[in-house]
DNA sequence: GCTAGGATGCTCT
DNA sequence: GAGCATCCTAGCC
């Protein structure tokens, strides 16, 4: 069942909790690429200082100011993209960051993606699940509610999840707001140093 | 096994 | 002009 824009109408770190264990689909041409969610992070509005929306909107934030249930997707360190999904609603800014996913289906076109690498190592990283879901900015601001992209609710039981600092920031590093199953092997290896 | 460092270009001050 | 919500490889235990 695929999620509908009320479902991200809620405050980020709530969304990001109720995200994981769910399926990131994506339609490509006649490919059709699953995976589900095992690590995303929480990012707040001008509470939070290592989010994009600390400062307010700006031409590249104010999709966060903007309606729930859409992709936010920025060009991190030159070279990676990185996929938010936007939260909250009345002119609330808040997205959840993806992390990594567990390949479910397409494995086979993501690892064409990404060099032919194991399956392990295919999305565990918000810049490598961008290229083995082929994400680039042309997705910036996509509907996940009518296009090539959503999520899906498929009955999936999370089992123990965890909770830790978010990974790579210099601004709002000690706010407790990454979430991950515990024990999947699907998680990114910089996450997994930042666990204490 | 682990760490350090370089690639690379957009965004905001 | 400085600073990144990263990834990969080489080099060294």
């Amino acid at each position: 069942m695929k999620l509908r824009r009320s479902w991200y109408e809620r405050h980020a770190p709530d969304v990001a909790i109720d995200l994981l264990g769910k399926v990131l689909a994506r339609k490509l041409g006649e490919a059709s690429l699953r995976g589900r969610i095992v690590e995303v992070e929480a990012y707040t509005g001008r509470e939070d200082p290592g989010s994009h929306a600390f400062r307010g909107p700006t031409p590249r934030s104010r999709l966060m100011f903007g309606p729930a249930g859409h992709l936010y997707v920025y060009l991190s360190y030159g070279m990676h993209c990185c996929m938010n999904v936007v939260t909250d609603a009345n002119g609330v800014a808040g997205a959840v960051l993806i992390r990594a996913v567990e390949p479910l289906v397409g494995t086979q076109c993501m690892a064409s993606k990404r060099g032919n690498r194991p399956s392990n190592q295919l999305c565990n990283g918000p810049g490598k699940l961008c290229e083995a879901f082929a994400i680039t900015r042309d997705q910036n601001g996509a509907d996940l509610e009518c296009s090539d992209i959503w999520i899906e609710d498929d009955g999936y039981v999370v089992g123990e999840m965890a909770r830790s600092l978010r990974v790579g920031l210099s601004a709002g590093a000690e706010l407790p707001l990454r979430f991950y199953l515990a024990g999947s092997p699907f998680v990114s290896q910089r996450g997994v140093r930042a666990i204490p």
